[in-house]
RNA sequence: CGGGGCGUAGCUCAGCUUGGUAGAGCGCACGGUUCGGGACCGUGAGGCCGGAGGUUCAAAUCCUCUCGCCCCGACCA
């Protein structure tokens, strides 16, 4: 029994100016979250109901699955995450605090630690393995530049499983568990979603998928192929067709005046070469050394796929002074012979075939023309360091691959042993052998998946909920709250409904129609009824979906069948 | 962390250049007229102009510092 009255939603006309996506919007002006600092926020009751079903699903399908909830401390210690390497290696996305005994603690952003340490006190043979536990749990993780409402908050609610097994064949079976109730939680959700290919970065580990949801504002980039193939951009590749060598033997190397032509395409232009004949190459900078990428003229370079061939932690392009310094060049002259030795080599497969080719001559306004591998240079080691663009050949099937945006809402890892060996969570097989388990971690953003819904089901008034998102099924209002005849009407509506064990909220505002009428597009409830004004002077209710608004005026006797007509509609089981 | 911007009523923002009694719209309260798609008229409440210091007879306005927030970039499970 929910009246608008007694409940706690406060819509606004007017967006704040820091909500830049259509869910963040929305979901402040239908009074579902509020601010209290950049990246956290208090999920209000409206909003709340909704994570709240979200989390319903989420329980429901990963019992299903056969994972097993716990819920683990927010607040972790130190010891256990020097214990892995990663107090040192998580960075400043880490949240760290020290209690009153100066002992370190960070509030977790993810929980592979706790739950590694967990297993490892309790679980000792074969024979308890294995088992899938999962929780439920508020994390934090201090992004540089929280955005976008909860699609990139600090503080979010997050969905996460770990799976131990003992062998690879009971990892797989987890991961392909896994994988399946993720689909089955977005499609109950009613959501578009694709399941891609991802890399693993520095988590490690052999195997990895993304749950996107498909939106324009998402902030993850994908390619995808009619074949099946789909992967994020950072892990995606490609077959390139290779770029005609010139008919001519290239003459010999030359070195030739190109001022103030330092992009690619005004060198193409200037010396009437294509870009796909020019070596491109790129100053980076690591923990460890400085790296030459080499990738062809016309594409750029995948700085995942680069950090994952040279194995570093950090990678940045280095800076113009140091490009000067190591090229003895302006910046936009540098190329791969007459580098320091201290410069690694390292180039991207687009450049192996080239004959002939163009780069930088590390000397201002200079450019190196006719350049042959093997014959004035040796090729640097090759990897495959491409970032894929739309309509590049799918590398399965070779059509064109789409390109597209989507928003991240589900995670699922094969991680391996590294956390297992790392902190000794060991168990002993039926040899006697004493081995690390096998783990895998699964993790679901729960309010960005919310977040995510509505960036799929909006319109220009306000949220669409698909139904089992929504905060209440139904959105039952008076036009005139004063008048008797429209309140007992509603009244026994209201409680005919609730005895049908159907979610209302009940807008018994003394308001004028039009305010209530725009707050029920706004909050976008599946199903409305609209009690009151002529139609209920003709002995008549309206009853409409919130998809399609057509209205329907029914007998007012008959308001119950057609509210649970719409109900079913949307995809309501309705008990009896 | 680099670059840019903003902090003035609950919200959205003017006012600052050129120092001189604190403003508008929305929202809120009260009265009246309205009442099926964010009504209208009237009255009213509501501000340490983010904070600290300085300049000045006088600071929302000028200067310094500081805190918070936003945007772009770099970064990122």
């Amino acid at each position: 029994m929910t009246r608008w009255n007694e409940f706690y939603v406060h819509t606004t006309r007017e967006v704040p100016s820091d909500a830049e996506v259509i869910s963040h919007q929305l979901m402040v002006r239908a009074g579902m979250i509020k601010k209290l600092a950049a990246g956290i926020y208090t999920y209000l009751p409206f909003g709340w109901r909704s994570i709240a079903k979200m989390a319903a699903i989420v329980r429901r399908e990963m019992d299903a699955a056969g994972a097993v909830e716990l819920s683990m401390p927010a607040i972790q210690p130190a010891e256990l995450w020097q214990e892995s390497g990663r107090w040192q290696r998580y960075g400043r996305e880490l949240l760290r605090m020290q209690d009153r005994h100066d002992r370190d603690f960070c509030f977790g952003p993810t929980h592979e630690e706790v739950i590694t340490d967990l297993v490892r006190r309790d679980v000792r043979s074969y024979r308890q393995l294995p088992f899938n536990l999962y929780q439920i749990q508020t994390k934090f993780r201090d992004e540089i530049r929280p955005r976008f409402g909860l699609m990139r908050g600090r503080e979010f609610l997050m969905k996460d499983a770990y799976s131990f097994g003992a062998t690879e064949a009971q990892l797989d079976e987890a991961y392909e568990a896994m994988r399946r109730a993720y689909c089955a939680i977005f499609e109950a959700c009613g959501l578009e979603y694709t399941m891609v290919e991802a890399d693993t970065g520095t988590i490690g580990g052999s195997s990895s998928h993304e749950f996107m949801v498909v939106a324009q504002t998402g902030e993850s980039a994908v390619v995808s192929c009619g074949c099946g193939y789909g992967a994020n951009i950072e892990k995606a590749e490609s077959r390139l067709p290779a770029v005609p060598v010139p008919a001519t033997e290239p003459g010999a190397r030359r070195t030739v005046p190109t001022p103030g032509h330092s992009s690619v395409p005004d060198v193409a232009a200037f010396l009437g070469v294509p870009a796909t004949r020019i070596v491109k190459t790129l100053l980076y900078e690591t923990e460890k050394e400085f790296v030459a990428a080499l990738v062809r003229g016309d594409r750029e370079i995948n700085e995942v796929k680069l950090q994952n061939a040279l194995g570093c932690d950090h990678l940045a392009l280095a800076s113009e002074e140091k490009v000067e310094r190591l090229t003895g060049a302006a910046v936009g002259f540098a190329g791969p012979l007459g580098l320091p030795a201290e410069v690694r080599l390292i180039a991207d497969e687009s450049v192996r075939e080239l004959r002939g080719f163009v780069c930088g001559a590390n000397e201002s306004d200079a450019h190196l023309v006719d350049l042959v591998w093997g014959r004035d240079l040796s090729l640097p080691p090759v990897a495959d360091l491409l970032l894929v663009a739309g309509g590049d050949p799918c590398p399965r099937c070779g059509e064109p691959l789409q390109l597209s945006r989507g928003i991240e809402v589900g995670h699922i890892f094969k991680l391996g042993t590294k956390y297992s060996e790392a902190m000794r969570c060991h168990f002993t097989d039926e040899h006697g052998a004493e081995l690390p388990m096998i783990m895998g971690c699964y993790g679901l953003g729960i309010g960005r998946t919310v977040a995510a819904a509505i960036e799929q089901n909006h319109d220009a008034d306000g949220i669409i909920w698909p139904l089992p998102l929504a905060p209440f099924e139904v959105l039952l209002m008076t036009i005139n709250a004063t008048d008797e005849a429209t309140r007992k009407a509603a009244d026994e509506l209201h409680a005919a409904l609730v005895a049908r064990g159907i979610e209302v909220l009940y807008d018994d505002r003394d308001e004028r129609p039009g305010v209530k009428f725009k707050d029920a597009d706004l909050l976008g409830i599946p199903v409305r009824v609209v009690v009151g004004g002529k139609s209920l002077a003709a002995g008549q209710v309206e009853v409409s979906r919130r998809r399609d608004r057509v209205k329907e005026a029914v007998p007012v006797t008959a308001g119950l069948e057609a509210v649970l007509a719409r109900l079913a509609a949307e995809g309501r089981r309705l008990p009896g």
